[in-house]
DNA sequence: TGCGCGACTTGATCCGGATCAATGCGGGCG
DNA sequence: CGCCCGCATTGATCCGGATCAAGTCGCGCA
């Protein structure tokens, strides 16, 4: 499915990893981190974070973190790889619900129904922190700034939701996509401009509500248009200005 | 604080209401009412939640509960009335993100920007309990209970976003969405197969991204092959087993 | 009482994207 | 090495629902 780490090829840019691997501090990219700074690397509580997680992983690209009934334990962080998110119907149609980069947190979905709600599927190689949830409560009860993030992070991803809300053409949709990786990589200190795209076009349609055949049309427009240049799935934004005018329904402000 | 909600009586067909007019106790059908149980009636904790609260209201059709770019400092637990939430975007085109009823909250997708990200507009007259939000965090920290709810209604939230998901037929989005208002009206104590719809049929259509006209014809549809009775806005389902089979595929298992 | 407006219904037409189909491409594997 | 399979691209056709257009109903209000 995905190439693996061997370098061949093409000069790919280097896989983002959210991992300075530094034991006794935590991940600097990582969702949690403002949280631990929150807490002082000080001090003892740091420790108790530091406790409470477990490093796992590798999973091998197909491979499931999660499957939907599992039950609920713990929340992932993505410490290095790409997932995604789906639910299967009982006719079997995939539905896919969101991709996860590097240092952002899946499960938090799981809370209330106290089962895992969906799968999470690894697109390529991936690490994670595994947070056992029970322990984190405890903390967040004792630390404000712990509770206070995880009712960010959550409040946070029901806002990504509606991203994907409203009725928009494909092209809105690619664009406002792209961007939406953009940033995300971005904000985690990878470049913005430049990334690979762990997932199939037809992942990609599929979260998008579109057809496979629909977005290769559009990233071919895009590409001629001078927007993307893209090969396979590496691609670079040659025109952010003009996918932002493109997307702009779609896209936060 | 604590006003009477007013009797201004409605001349109205008999509205729910989520309060049981007891001062002393909370709302038996409110979202946060587990909560209170599990904090004990009798306990003081109860008495801070019942501090923290403030009745608010009466809204009327179309008033603002807040808007887009408010200061987020509070949630807001519906007791009467319904509620649409939605976003416009700067083409001026609304988008309804939900619609919410006795006994369910809004404002949580406020948390992470500090800001409203949307704006609540009351459908009819409507009454709400304003829980002023660094209070509850802070009873959170003390109570774990109440900490645990609120994962809960935030985790909760996180799953019905993905209810619209999804590239579905008409007919299914519109079965689906009956379904879901009865079963939320069920679970609150009402009547889970007759019920009013406050929305109109241009809220229902944005919401679940269809064209009026299609909502107005799917209804025709259902009514006619007699698996709904609607007159206006109230509704009545007649064969809820047979719109189940139709919206499986949006619905829970 | 009649007017005007907004919500709703129903019919006719149009279009964006789904679907069907063919081909190219690369990689894993016997 | 050659086969096979899944992903991707591109072209041709089709269809569900959007859009345009009329007409009805109900209600607030002058």
């Amino acid at each position: 499915m995905q190439s693996k780490p061997m370098a061949g090829r093409l000069p790919e840019p280097p896989s983002p990893i959210a991992d300075d691997g530094d034991e006794t501090r935590f991940c600097g990219t990582c969702a949690f981190s403002s949280a631990c700074i929150a807490a002082g690397y000080d001090k003892p509580e740091l420790a108790e974070l530091q406790c409470l997680v477990e490093h796992v992983g590798p999973f091998r690209a197909g491979e499931h973190i999660f499957r939907t009934g599992d039950p609920f334990r713990a929340i992932f962080a993505v410490r290095a790889g790409t997932v995604k998110t789906r639910m299967v119907d009982k006719d079997g149609r995939e539905q896919v619900l969101g991709f996860y980069l590097p240092g952002e947190v899946i499960g938090l979905n799981a809370i209330y129904p106290e089962h895992f709600p969906c799968d999470a599927v690894a697109l390529d190689t991936a690490y994670f922190c595994r947070f056992s949830f029970p322990a984190m409560s405890a903390l967040a009860s004792r630390i404000p700034a712990v509770q206070q993030h995880l009712f960010r992070m959550l409040s946070k991803e029901l806002g990504t939701a509606s991203l994907l809300a409203g009725d928009h053409s494909a092209d809105e949709r690619v664009a406002a996509f792209l961007l939406d990786l953009a940033g995300r990589y971005a904000v985690r200190g990878f470049s913005g401009t430049r990334f690979h795209l762990s997932m199939s076009r037809g992942d990609i349609a599929n979260y998008l509500r579109l057809a496979a055949e629909t977005v290769s049309r559009v990233l071919s427009r895009f590409r001629s248009q001078k927007l993307i240049e893209i090969e396979g799935r590496e691609l670079e934004l040659l025109n952010p200005k003009k996918l932002r005018e493109i997307g702009q329904a779609l896209l936060p402000e």
